[in-house]
DNA sequence: ATTATATTGTCATTGAATGACAAAAGTCAA
DNA sequence: TTGACTTTTGTCATTCAATGACAATATAAT
């Protein structure tokens, strides 16, 4: 029961990489009991079954069902925010907004598949749509906090949370699109179309 | 017990009557509840307590706890979509999408005590923040069908999806500011500024 | 090896939601 | 009004999500 060794002093141990093994392994076997016989039909129970724990620990890795569908996606938007704290105070909002977000989208796209699978269990229900749809607007306040306290001439608040509002919705339409399309162009290159404003 | 008369014969009953009554006496007990103890703190039965039913009948009115704060949403929601439907043939996108989004915007400022009730309840959480969202955005693609069948030069798909989503982010942004302020300007004339589409 | 700490399983509990069925209330016609 | 018919309601039972408490186990550090 070793593999790439190392409990090392300082280091990262066992713990973390089974856990991490653990989130993973859970996340899968969710994600595809919930494509093979829908979401409500899954009960925590037989997934907690199919990775072999008992339904009390896999509480201990997400605090709900749904939190199987919208972690990815808040993980995404989490990176996105660190990135919108490091911009150049005298950075304008517009480059700013766009930077940030043209960067979202290749975050995105990395995840192609796993996006694809969680956005397609969403559509069985409004419930399970709307925290999809919520994991990315609820980062809009932060997202404004942050450019805001780092932009130089402090931006008009009420103007600023509309043109976020405005590019995240632009981001929301771009990657539905983008993934009822077999085919499609890259999503950076798709959102830079939208990106007029 | 009889009151306003009239079971007569093709019109209204005293079913229908007590039917809306107890959904709003259901209402208002629950949002007095949720604004007193938190939404979380407040179970179904004490809801079905304060108006004296069972919590099974409870679940006859209403699908779950938080249809009584997405509900009141919805329904506005749906009536801005009817309007969409009237549209002139001739008439073109944008000026049918600013009628249709004023016309939502009246709405919602015929309502606003009961909307705010709500408001204030949703931001005690993000599952509740979601709902509240989405049961404004849900319609975004019925009110697509809508205008895309009864436009006469039927437009692009993938544009009047963009625009409708934008159109929706301005009333939601607009709705929420409107709401943090007390005195704050008419919600039509502060979204008339923003529909610039 | 022996502590200390973190993780897991078992057990019990609360509350949301739903189905089944009998009791009660409302509707309609004569 | 009575009496048949339909709708609404309450009671009971059940499933499942979620959480707290605590003992058993696994990992970490010395």
């Amino acid at each position: 029961m070793n593999d790439t060794i190392a409990p090392k002093a300082g280091r990262e141990g066992l713990r973390e990489r089974k856990k991490r093994l653990a989130e993973q392994a859970i996340t899968d076997a969710a994600l595809r009991l919930f494509a093979e016989k829908g979401y409500y039909e899954t009960s925590i129970q037989e997934i907690a079954d199919a990775v072999m724990m008992s339904s009390r620990t896999f509480f201990r890795y997400f605090d709900s069902k749904e939190d199987i569908l919208s972690g990815a996606i808040r993980a995404v938007q989490r990176e996105g925010l660190r990135l919108a704290a490091e911009c150049e105070s005298n950075e304008p909002l517009k480059i700013a907004l766009r930077r940030v977000f043209l960067h979202l989208a290749e975050l995105y796209q990395q995840q192609r598949d796993g996006l694809l699978a969680r956005y397609r269990i969403a559509k069985q229900s409004s419930a399970l749509a709307s925290l999809f749809l919520y994991a990315m607007l609820e980062t809009e306040p932060e997202l404004c906090a942050a450019l805001a306290a780092r932009l130089e001439p402090e931006p008009d608040r009420s103007e600023l949370r509309f043109l976020v509002a405005l590019h995240m919705t632009a981001l929301r339409v771009t990657i539905e699109e983008w993934l009822e399309n077999e085919e499609s162009p890259p999503l950076s290159s798709l959102l830079e179309q939208r990106l007029i404003f």
